[in-house]
DNA sequence: ACAGCCTCCTGACGGC
DNA sequence: TGCCGTCAGGAGGCTG
C-alpha cells in the first residue's frame, strides 16, 4: 500500500510526465472520490495546468496554475499512470485527465479510499487539516513530546498522521520490529532511551526507502518486510512470526523479540 | 485532549 | 464450477 516512500515515488512521476500541460477533459468515474463534488472540482480543473507537485506524509499537493491546489490521496490502492493512448487506460481508473496534447494521466484506485480534492487555499487547508510534520523532517523534540506520557498502544500513534505524517502499516511493523517493542506496548511505559531507538529506526527505514524508491527487494536482509507475510520466519530467531491486531491493524512480529511489558 | 470504535469499498480467498 | 460470507486497511467522524 503506498505510505511515504511510495507516495514520493508518484509525486516524482507526476512531476516528470505531467506538468506544465492544460487539461483539456476529465472523466470522473465516481463523484464520492473528488471532493467538494464533481461539478466544482471538474471545472475548477479544466482548462488549468499543474505547476508544481509537492508532499506531506502520504498527501500530494499538486498546484494549479489559477494559484489553487489538487489534494491527492491514495487510500490503499491508488497509483497514477501517465499515457498516449486511451486504449492504454488502466483498469480501475478513477479519475482521468486528458491534456490539449493528447496525451493522459489516470489516477487509479482500486477500492477507492483515496480521493482527490480542489483547494482554493492550501495553507488554509492544512491548517484545518490534522496532518502532522512529514516523516522526514521530524524532530527528536518533535516526536518525543508528542508521544511520551500517551496511553495508547504505540503503534496507533505510530500510524497517527499528526504525528510522523507518512508512516503506514508496513513502515510501523518495521520500526517496532528493528526497534524489538511489542506494538500493544502501552506509550507511556516506554523509557527515553526506547522512545530515541523508535526515532532513529523510524529515520533509518524511511530513508533507505527514500533511497531505493520503495524497491523492497533492495531492503537490508534483516526488513521485516521480506517475511511480512502467513507463514514469514523472523531473520534474527528464524521463528515463525504471528500476525496480531493493534488497534484494528494487522501487524506482525517476532513473538521472542518483541515482547509486551 | 485522548482513546477506541465504526464506516467507507471491493477484490481475493476459503468453504461448501 | 459457482455462490456466498469474510477479510483487509487509511482516514475521518463519532462517542464516551
Amino acid at each position: 500500500m503506498p505510505e511515504l516512500p511510495e507516495v514520493e515515488n508518484y509525486r516524482k512521476y507526476l512531476e516528470g510526465t505531467s506538468l506544465g500541460k492544460t487539461i483539456g477533459e476529465l472523466w470522473i468515474d465516481d463523484a464520492r472520490l473528488t471532493k467538494p463534488g464533481k461539478k466544482i472540482f471538474s471545472n475548477r480543473l479544466k482548462k488549468n495546468r499543474f505547476t508544481s507537485v509537492s508532499r506531506i506524509g502520504k498527501y500530494l499537493f499538486v498546484n494549479l496554475a489559477n494559484g489553487g491546489c489538487m489534494v491527492m490521496h491514495f487510500g490503499l490502492t491508488g497509483n497514477l499512470s501517465f499515457f498516449n493512448n486511451r486504449e492504454d487506460q488502466p483498469k480501475y481508473t478513477r479519475v482521468l485527465f486528458q491534456f490539449t496534447d493528447g496525451s493522459y494521466l489516470a489516477y487509479i484506485c482500486k477500492r477507492k479510499f483515496g480521493w482527490l480534492s480542489y483547494e482554493k487555499n492550501l495553507e488554509q487547508y492544512l491548517a484545518n487539516s490534522r496532518l502532522g510534520i512529514d516523516a522526514t523532517q521530524l524532530t527528536f523534540k518533535d516526536f518525543f513530546e508528542k508521544i511520551s506520557g500517551r496511553n495508547a498502544p504505540v503503534k496507533s500513534l505510530l500510524l497517527d498522521q499528526s504525528i510522523a505524517a507518512g508512516v503506514g502499516n508496513w513502515i510501523a511493523d518495521e520500526i517496532l520490529y528493528q526497534s524489538k517493542i511489542h506494538p500493544e506496548t502501552k506509550t507511556k511505559s516506554l523509557e527515553r532511551k526506547e522512545i530515541r531507538t523508535l526515532f532513529n529506526k523510524l529515520k533509518k527505514i524511511i530513508e533507505i526507502s527514500l533511497k531505493t524508491e520503495a524497491n523492497y527487494d533492495k531492503f537490508p536482509k534483516h526488513f521485516l518486510i521480506h517475511n511480512r507475510e502467513p507463514g514469514g520466519k523472523c531473520y534474527y530467531t528464524g521463528k515463525p512470526l504471528i500476525r496480531i491486531v493493534v488497534g484494528g491493524r494487522g501487524s506482525f512480529i517476532s513473538p521472542t523479540i518483541q515482547i509486551k511489558k
